[in-house]
DNA sequence: CTAGGACCTGGAGTGGACTCCAACGCAAAC
DNA sequence: GTTTGCGTTGGAGTCCACTCCAGGTCCTAG
């Protein structure tokens, strides 16, 4: 038999684990993003390791910019199984495209900043 | 005499140069971040060739994440004068540490990216 | 002269992504 | 066993940065 406890972490746990507010995976379970978050017979989550991965997905989506609307349709590809695999790197690949011309875009303006300080600091 | 008038843009042309939309060119005008706009004698604004290098840096600014208030601060401390250079380059250079901190981060989703869609690639 | 387009104002509305609240139940440390 | 604090819900509120609108004036090409 199997004497291991799966891990299971409380939505504060979670949300120092995974780096988003407790509100704001309250936010996600409820529009889709985050699914079957199991419960204790009181009604408390309990998320699991498994949720924690995942939520490293979101975060690293959101914090490259992809809007919520299109990380919900990604859920929605991972959720339907293996055979979305294919729309699913597209997807990817799309907003990959986009992260790497955000970067591009940075990267000149980041330099023009630079030539506006080394103005200033040429000045008598 | 002079006989080179100095170049006026309409709004409109205005937009179109500096990647604003006239909405947005007003509402900069309205919370202070444009000063000194000239009007013709019927009250349409005419842009000067130093407005539109201003909006390049306002641009930038906003381009690369910097909050409205703080482009606020700044344009308040181009108007006060020479006298805030110094204040100036402080709050560029703070602005280009965030911007690196941005693309630092912004790389390194761009690589678990990448591993994902390998992964995925990696499929049967 | 007239039609169509560009511009004006003040103020209201939008969209996206949370974030907060009240009023409550449950947990766990001492 | 009681206090402190974590968790629950549905719904309302916030924030930011625009964006749109009505109802008007003005400009210019034909």
């Amino acid at each position: 038999m199997d004497t291991t406890a799966a891990p299971a972490y409380t939505i504060g746990e979670c949300a120092r684990r995974s780096g988003f507010t407790m509100d704001t995976l309250r936010y996600y379970e409820r529009i889709g993003l985050i699914g079957d978050i199991a419960r204790t017979a009181t009604g408390q989550r309990r998320f699991s390791d498994d949720h924690l991965e995942w939520l490293g997905v979101l975060k690293c989506l959101r914090d490259t910019g992809m809007p919520v609307e299109q990380m919900h349709r990604f859920a929605t590809l991972v959720r339907a199984g293996d055979h979305t695999v294919a729309e699913r790197i597209a997807l990817l690949e799309a907003h990959k495209e986009a992260v790497d011309a955000r970067m591009d875009d940075l990267a000149a303006k980041r330099d023009y900043l630079l030539g506006k300080i080394d103005y200033y600091r040429s000045l008598p």
